[in-house]
DNA sequence: GTGAAAGCGCTAACAT
DNA sequence: ATGTTAGCGCTTTCAC
């Protein structure tokens, strides 16, 4: 591998002005800038970023922990992370945690140790409430995404997740069902407990309403690996049971889709009719229309844009390290409704 | 951050006993080791990979290129290879070509500019055919996964496709269905075509059998981002057809499990029961059973053991790269057929 | 077994 | 505008 000092000698140049060509810095001759290129293109010339990044201590690389990378909630906001960063000349390091508490610990200590310039984390749960309240001392920057942790003074882009959960409750009653019964997942995380207290929250203003909630069976702690599975069956367990008692309200809104498709998948079998029968509302829209028998509607959470405000805020933390706890770090994205044909 | 000058002088040691501990040096004092262990806990230290990367010429890094990291096959050779990784002390810095030639050059060199140890590339076609050529003279070792380039030395990792097909072909012979219509998406990369090439292998062999090929339209090249919501809606289109046409066979060998489903999609809208009216098998499992309506019948690709075996061979080039262009490193695995209600 | 010192490739400060 | 040089934190000889 060639090295500046190549570059100089065959340019016949100082390594000071190389070094100047490379980093786009003032004041080089146009003959001088000439000759360097010239001479990069010649030796396939690249950077050592091991050398630059000891100097700048910097690593160029972000990084990036989700629980899973099987559910596709995240791979489509490692998407977008991975597009903007690339904009900023920038690289993401991906790992997951696997809903493992200890190794979302063990994957954020990693990444400390590759020097990350920043990280982005989608907590699994909130069990390490005080382990990131502890990293938010040190000096690499850290936003929160999907999830945030309640009163802690950490940077967050999260969906709005209590509005969604009235806006759907609205929606539905606007729509002449008169009674709505909301299936919630057992409660993993902060995206899960604020459409719950939306949703009771909505009920406290109107005590007269017909809204009830059900609660599906909570996933077993040590397999939170194959929650989306587990949650596409207690929406049908959850479903089949509401069917056979009679209980079923005019229509269902769900705490996500994967809970709505297991409860569609129940409907389906049983000869109930969507929305006809009942109505089904889902959140956080997940599969692409063409896979699914009946399109649902659902809300959609903008994923690309929690996922560009993400880097966008950390950009400006690894900036401005001293912003780290301005309240502009808080940010919550409406979602929107898609129509689907189950409403 | 306290380097290891910081931990010679707390611990009273030189800095190259501090270096010796730190890797396990042969020959350091029990006395010794045990003041600098003191010292690293006392004052959090990490190494500073740069400084180390340096030296080693390593970045501890592996390069992962896929084609999109939505479509949900690429995640599951993602998280194992992340898992593999973390084993070997190592990180993935994963990027997505989208589907688009030029960016996957783009990808490759932005990591050949990372340092990265070696490079993991699933190719979105074969278009880059030379570049990929040009890629295995250089010192970076690279292995291709899922899909590889005939006629290329280059080390890969995929499925045994035509086998597959065969496979599929006999099996469905096997349980009785007397006419077979394979179902095949736009040619977009070996895995699509190996399987076509066993299919029509098996045909020649076997003259006498009612097995016909069906081929859907081709995704446009400019949007292969979409090449799932594609196949699925292609599968769909193309069942329509058949029930309209009344061509249906008595089974259908559908070339991945978007088309597949795309299928099933239709034939349940037109009421065609699986697998009484017809039989139907895919390839590539996809989704979860509690997504679907109907198990499907599918080929397991065996994801895990792809991902585990690419991660392996790279290790292995990384470690001897004298060894570039063993035939050992060209590997095949077998997928297994596991029984849905569709067949 | 341990310490001293060279040097990896680069940037930045300074001298010219 | 260009050249020279110190030094980033680490590993690795090589004396001792």
């Amino acid at each position: 591998m060639p090295t500046i000092k190549d570059l100089a000698r065959i340019a016949g140049v100082s390594i000071g002005t190389v070094s100047n060509v490379i980093n786009n810095k003032s004041s080089v001759t146009e003959e001088s800038r000439r000759k360097v290129e010239e001479a990069i293109r010649l030796t396939d010339y690249k950077v050592n970023l091991h050398a630059r990044g000891m100097i700048l201590k910097k690593s160029f690389n972000i990084g990036l922990v989700v629980p899973s990378i099987l559910d596709p909630f995240f791979p489509k906001l490692a998407d977008v992370i991975e597009q903007e960063c690339e904009k900023l000349d920038m690289n993401v390091i991906l790992s997951s945690s696997n809903y493992s508490p200890d190794r979302e610990i063990d994957k954020i200590e990693q990444m400390l140790a590759k020097n990350v310039d920043g990280i982005i984390l989608i907590p699994e749960s909130d069990r390490n409430r005080s382990y990131v309240a502890g990293l938010l001392e040190k000096e690499t920057p850290l936003v929160l995404l999907a999830r945030r942790y309640n009163d802690l003074r950490a940077p967050y882009v999260v969906a709005d997740n209590r509005k969604t959960a009235e806006d759907g409750i609205n929606y539905l009653l606007g729509k002449g069902y008169d009674s709505i019964g909301f299936l919630v997942s057992p409660l993993m995380n902060t995206a899960d407990e604020d459409r719950l207290a939306g949703i009771q929250n909505w009920k406290n203003n109107h005590s007269e309403a017909a809204v009830s909630i059900h609660y599906c069976a909570p996933l077993p702690v040590h397999d939170r690996k194959h929650s989306m599975e587990h949650q596409l069956s207690q929406g049908y367990e959850k479903g089949l049971e509401l069917i056979r008692d009679q209980r079923l309200p005019r229509a269902v809104f769900a705490n996500n889709d994967y809970i709505a498709l297991g409860f569609m998948k129940a409907c389906t079998e049983s000869s109930i009719r969507l929305p006809d029968d009942v109505a089904l509302l889902g959140v956080s829209r997940q599969f692409p229309k063409e896979l699914l028998s009946t399109e649902l509607s659902s809300f959609d959470p903008h994923s690309e844009i929690m996922g560009s405000e993400a880097v966008r805020i950390l950009k400006e933390l690894m900036d401005h390290p001293e912003r780290g706890d301005e309240s502009t770090h808080h940010i919550e994205i409406g979602m929107s409704l898609i129509e689907g044909m189950t409403t």
